[in-house]
DNA sequence: TATTGTTATACTCTATAACTATA
DNA sequence: TATAGTTATAGAGTATAACAATA
């Protein structure tokens, strides 16, 4: 199956340079999607993107400095931030997210529609049960995802 | 297409988890998967890898300091520099290839060996049209396929 | 002149450990 | 005591620009 790392790497990549065009890295897109249609905590951030909230707390700071997201304090829980899109932000994924999926969508161009539909199906098999042996919810885990909710 | 967004995060994600079981990070054993059966210039590096040369002079430091590489004057142009696995690096790799090739293993234990075998001619073709259109060789780029080679 | 590689610099991303404030 | 978040610190990875040595 060393075909299937190639693929990460070539998509990881694809999406690494179209981000770039848009001045996002790749966590910077996945924060913004994700925050599209929600607003979460630190940790719940921690959690959807696997890092440590350390590494989410400088992660909102520079998206912060940025003008992208910002803060804002808990109703309930004195100790939570929730971390909303500003409309900038909104804005700057907005644009990013059509040419997110534009790219992909020029990856498996050579496949034929009928292709297409199987490598999806097969994708989402293996994304799902890798998301089930985790326990974690896989649905949250990319800007294109929401891109599509949208 | 987005499940082939998710699937690129859940894959990346399961080779850098395990990388890190070696002490090693994503780029340093697609560097080292590399190095397993050839000798190349930074330049070289920097066209496999697709980093800036000055990238690839770090990373090799690093790797050097660790004595898994070592630079080697090239005979024929003497402002080339060879990049050359180590005994320490090449243990470190053998050890760790088989590692990352069963954590994908892992990935699609799901699916049934056709559609395992489906999959992996989909990503084969997604990968060979990528590289096509992108003008580079497509067998370079993981650890994995040397893995399998050796 | 052009190419190979390094250096200087700066930024993002990441984690660990120690801390503050709240629960 | 436990949890939410930040800070301090350290290190990897990346790129741009300027440079020395060689072609």
């Amino acid at each position: 199956m060393d075909a299937l790392a190639q693929l990460a790497f070539a998509v990881h990549a694809a999406l690494v340079r179209i981000a770039a065009t848009h001045d996002l890295s790749i966590v910077q897109a996945r924060l913004l999607g994700i925050l599209r249609d929600r607003s979460p905590t630190i940790t719940e951030l921690s959690g959807f993107l696997q890092l440590d909230k350390s590494s989410v707390t400088g992660l909102v700071d520079r998206a912060e400095e940025r003008g992208l997201v910002r803060r804002a304090a808990s109703t309930d829980d004195r100790r939570s931030v929730h971390v909303v899109l500003t409309t900038t932000g909104r804005e700057v994924i907005d644009q990013a997210a059509p040419t997110l999926a534009g790219e992909i969508a020029l990856l498996v161009a050579d496949l034929s529609p009928s292709q297409r539909n199987r490598l999806s199906v097969l994708a989402s098999r293996v994304v799902a049960a890798d998301a089930r042996r985790r326990g974690v919810d896989p649905v949250e885990f990319t800007p294109v995802a929401h891109a599509q909710v949208s």
